[in-house]
DNA sequence: CCTTGTGAACGACTTCACAGCC
DNA sequence: GGCTGTGAAGTCGTTCACAAGG
């Protein structure tokens, strides 16, 4: 049992994370008015082998041309398509805390392709709250505002002792993904694709790494 | 060439990254009073099989009773040792935007193992402010902090155009690890273990998911 | 020359299946 | 009976190496 439920024929999910970093680096590259790249150089800008970079590409198609690498200005779009950016997804924001207000205005959201059109909460101080021409509105009135403005995404920022609920309702009111950044483990149905961004996790991992490498100034009375 | 840098003799880096998965349900189990729990029941709750988690584990040891399985109590403490949390890290906030009032107010953080003692920002406003008993002080004073209160993580706060500069100022500064938060690459010396979060590739990657799902209503003119 | 796309070789991770223990 | 720990088998992902195109 895998977390996510691609079913084309057997495209690693690896592949489909490092998509997300071409299309970073291609962008990168368009700015700097580099007009073609070969897999070799948009590898090693990622500390990737140019051989990974083709075999991700090609699970998707034929982008390259040979002798002269990928044009640019053509790859990224069919990337953006590949990843389904190719259109604007309008997304609700669950939890207004900190770090809800944080994504709020976080800048990679606004200029791309994800649009927070709602906001919901159920603390009494801050449903009726305005922050960025949205209201914050009760969570009970979700399921309505999303079908109302085609949300197709929910972004769960809630305590975790309300993650599971919230995902619960985001479920039945018909949303197609869920990005939790609750620090608990959700059950969702299978058809609706999850992903966890959990702090806490991240860090426990970077203190893993720290510890596990030359121990070079591991200062400490450990054990 | 990899992301992280383990050099333990070849522990997946697969394994670690479900390492923590399992402390989170282990004591999740333990606030439900379980007292023992087999390689099976803890593997389905995260959808893992059970050979999945006895190799795991043996990684690290050996843990686990035959005809019993594996003592919740006396796990966690090992888990919390092998993952280098058996300790408090101090951390240091760089960039005190939104995301970063949010990292500070993280339940997940305060409660657990790293202990922010150390906010900068360069924007004038923000130096003097004070929060949580702490002071936002100028990242010219980073080195000197860090050696001063023995701060080992730095997260990455800033926008992304800051986050290379202030990587390298962490590093000089002689930090053990750092966590990015900024949608931007780092390229940080092999010795740093650096993670990353990035909202922005979260959801491309959560959007791809559901793009590629069974196409239940993807009720849009695409093409 | 340079570079892509790709089968084949390789290596890494996961699952199987069972011996040993409770 | 139940369960762990582990070599062996199997699967999946990466790298190699080269044919073919520019």
């Amino acid at each position: 049992m895998k977390t996510g439920g691609i079913q084309e024929q057997g495209i690693p999910e690896a592949s489909v994370q490092r998509l997300v970093l071409y299309l970073r680096q291609l962008e990168q590259l368009q700015r700097l008015g580099q007009k073609t790249v070969s897999s070799s150089a948009l590898g090693t800008s990622l500390g990737l082998t140019d051989a990974q970079v083709r075999k991700d590409l090609t699970y998707f198609g034929q982008f390259g041309h040979p002798g002269i690498g990928y044009d640019v200005a053509d790859l990224i779009p069919s990337l953006r398509k590949i990843l389904g950016i190719d259109r604007t997804w309008n997304v609700a924001l669950v939890g207004f805390g900190n770090l809800g207000r944080a994504l709020l205005n976080y800048r990679g959201l606004k200029e791309q392709d994800f649009r927070i059109v709602a906001i919901f909460d159920n603390d009494p101080d801050k449903i009726g709250e305005k922050e960025n021409g949205l209201v914050v509105r009760p969570i009970n009135e979700l399921q309505a505002e999303v079908k109302d403005k085609n949300v197709r995404l929910g972004l769960i920022c809630v305590p975790a002792n309300a993650a599971q609920e919230t995902a619960d309702v985001l479920v039945k009111a018909g949303i197609s993904g869920i990005l939790n950044f609750a620090p608990t483990i959700l059950n969702v149905s299978a058809e609706v694709p999850l992903c966890s961004v959990d702090l806490a996790l991240e860090l426990e991992r970077l203190s893993f790494q720290v510890v596990h490498s030359q121990p070079s100034q591991v200062a400490s009375e450990s054990k």
